[in-house]
RNA sequence: GGCCCCGUUGUGUAGUGGCCUAGCACGCCGCCCUCUCAAGGCGGUAGCGCGGGUUCGAAUCCCGUCGGGGCUACCA
């Protein structure tokens, strides 16, 4: 394909990255602004790119960057480029990328828009404590501006290792344009350190510089980075770059409405979903929901969905509570769209995953989790409720007990008849078939005891499913087979 | 405290001056179905934070107020 029509003067394409920090567990943050990042590259023939950022290196976990990659895979949130896959601005790791930042530090400097500083964080806790005991704005006096290092040196508060700061003008432009909410004004910028005492770029440099060498043309972000854009527009001009469109996305909120926090929110980690049993595609549609909704109020939609028709217009300001009942209910109806062939080996997948069956789970676990399939799917919300579901067809039969709760109010003595009368039914019933064990017991629980069926079945479902709220009774005792099914009656019957 | 962002039922949203006696979804409540629990069907509950304007007319525009949130780190 000669195709090289040099595009160098053609529109810039669309270029927008998501940056998590390998800190912990994935934040759900990263997935909901990867999500929106995508669906706007997707819209316009763009790319998505995936930076780590790692250049808080107290904080720095070796393991996260792989769970990051993980769990957006997982979403199916994949990126064009990225530390795994490489990419024409590699490398796509800030720790990797250090030198790069050295000139343009040099540049700052050089040109009087930064300066070294030398103060102790001793002396920058003791100032702020002041400056807040006093009600004044807290921010950095500029003690060591226009000091060299031996000048410092002779005053209080001295540290060996300088930082560089931002030197910020007051006629710092505090306004800029914001795709989601138009014109934003933001507070004006204390003197922000851009390089710390250990050489490392802080957020604020690494990120403008990256952004602007991996030509990203729009910085998808939360909220929260709204008060420290002023920064980034002054290193932006300071550096002669244009400056790259913002979209500030609302944040994730705790019920309290603060901002979404692994303390107080389980969800607010990516991994707990998988761990749950949630299915990616019911995470997506409702990640999909939170601030945004589609042109024709359609509330479950594909990402492709989403793609067609995304316009940050769309995007809604106001921060939305993550409410897990609203997840519940979407989980469950993605489970029941599902075929039961799909179903059973996500089921599967998870109950190995949790231990209830092994790595390699046999022939037999897997017929028999397949055929209880149906008779769950519409009894669940998240895959995990499977285990405690069909626990009974899985445990070892010498393994296999009753809920002591269910048992005490289920199996009194006057439930003993029933579960003689049940035996005597189905000891030597043939077929075994779930019509026929139904027949059955009605006939002789129903009809020959003279009970409803409520109290006819309740002892028998907890004699052998061990609960008081079970899969559909007759087809759980067909596929448990006979004699296990008369084992469990009559090992009930001693129970008292 | 300072600066900034935001404000439609419990939650997520629709709504961009008249179609709104505010629609939809989840939740909740009730009924139906029923071997438990679900799923499903039917019905119900609940909201434009407040006060001023502008206008013939405001959820929609303006101001104030109150409320919530974010930032205020050598964390991102």
């Amino acid at each position: 394909m000669a195709e090289n029509s040099s595009v160098s003067n053609a529109v810039q394409a669309v270029r927008v990255r998501v940056a998590p920090s390998p800190t912990g567990d994935p934040h759900v943050g990263t997935a909901y602004m990867s999500l929106f990042n995508l669906a706007y590259a997707r819209r316009q023939g763009g790319a998505f790119v995936l930076r780590i950022e790692d250049t808080d290196r107290a904080r720095y976990q070796a393991d996260s960057e792989q769970q990051i990659f993980d769990m957006l895979h997982w979403l199916g949130l994949d990126w064009a480029e990225g530390p795994d896959v490489g990419g024409p601005y590699a490398p796509y790791r800030q720790s990797e990328r250090t030198e790069s930042y050295r000139p343009h530090v040099e540049r700052l400097l050089a040109d009087g828009h930064a300066y070294h500083c030398w103060c102790s964080t001793e002396r920058l806790a003791e100032m702020r404590e002041a400056q807040q005991k006093a009600k004044l704005p807290t921010g950095y006096d500029r003690l060591c501006v226009g000091k060299t290092r031996d000048e410092r040196a002779t005053l209080p508060g001295f540290s060996e290792a300088p930082v560089v700061r931002m030197l910020v003008p007051d006629d710092a432009p505090l306004v800029f344009d914001d795709v989601i909410r138009g014109e934003v004004k933001a507070p004006r910028p204390d003197d922000q350190v851009i390089v710390k005492a250990d050489g490392f770029p802080t957020y604020h440099l690494a990120n403008v510089v990256d952004d602007h060498e991996m030509a990203i043309t729009l910085v998808v972000r939360g909220e929260e980075w709204i008060s420290s854009t002023p920064k980034h527009v002054l290193l932006y001009d300071w550096l002669g770059w244009a400056r790259p469109g913002f979209a500030h996305m609302p944040l994730l909120r705790n019920t309290d409405k603060s901002k979404i926090s692994k303390r107080k929110n389980p969800a607010a980690r990516l991994t707990w979903f998988l761990e749950q049993g949630y299915l990616p595609e019911a995470l997506v549609n409702f990640l999909a929901l939170m601030g945004y909704s589609q042109p024709d109020g359609t509330e479950i939609f594909t990402f492709e969905d989403m793609v067609r028709d995304f316009d940050w217009s769309r995007v809604n300001p106001v921060g939305p509570v993550f409410d897990l009942d609203k997840l519940n209910w979407l989980n469950g109806h993605y489970i029941r769209e599902l075929t039961v062939d799909d179903l059973a080996g996500r089921i599967t997948d998870h109950l190995v995953r949790r231990g209830a069956l092994p790595p390699e789970p046999s022939e037999a676990q897997r017929t028999v989790v397949l055929a209880a399939t149906p008779l769950v799917n519409e009894r669940m919300q998240v895959l995990s409720e499977a285990e405690g579901m069909l626990g009974f067809l899985l445990v070892d039969d010498g393994r296999f007990a009753l809920d002591a709760d269910d048992a005490t109010k289920v199996l009194t003595p006057e439930a003993m008849p029933v579960l003689e009368a049940a035996v005597t039914a189905l000891a030597d019933l043939d077929p075994w078939a779930t019509a026929d064990i139904e027949a059955a017991l009605r006939a002789a629980l129903v009809d020959g005891l003279s009970l409803k069926p409520k109290v006819a079945f309740g002892p028998v479902r907890v004699a052998v499913t061990g609960r008081r709220v079970s899969p559909p009774l007759f087809e759980s005792l067909e596929l448990l087979g006979r004699d296990r099914t008369v084992a469990r009656l009559r090992a009930a019957l001693g129970h008292r």
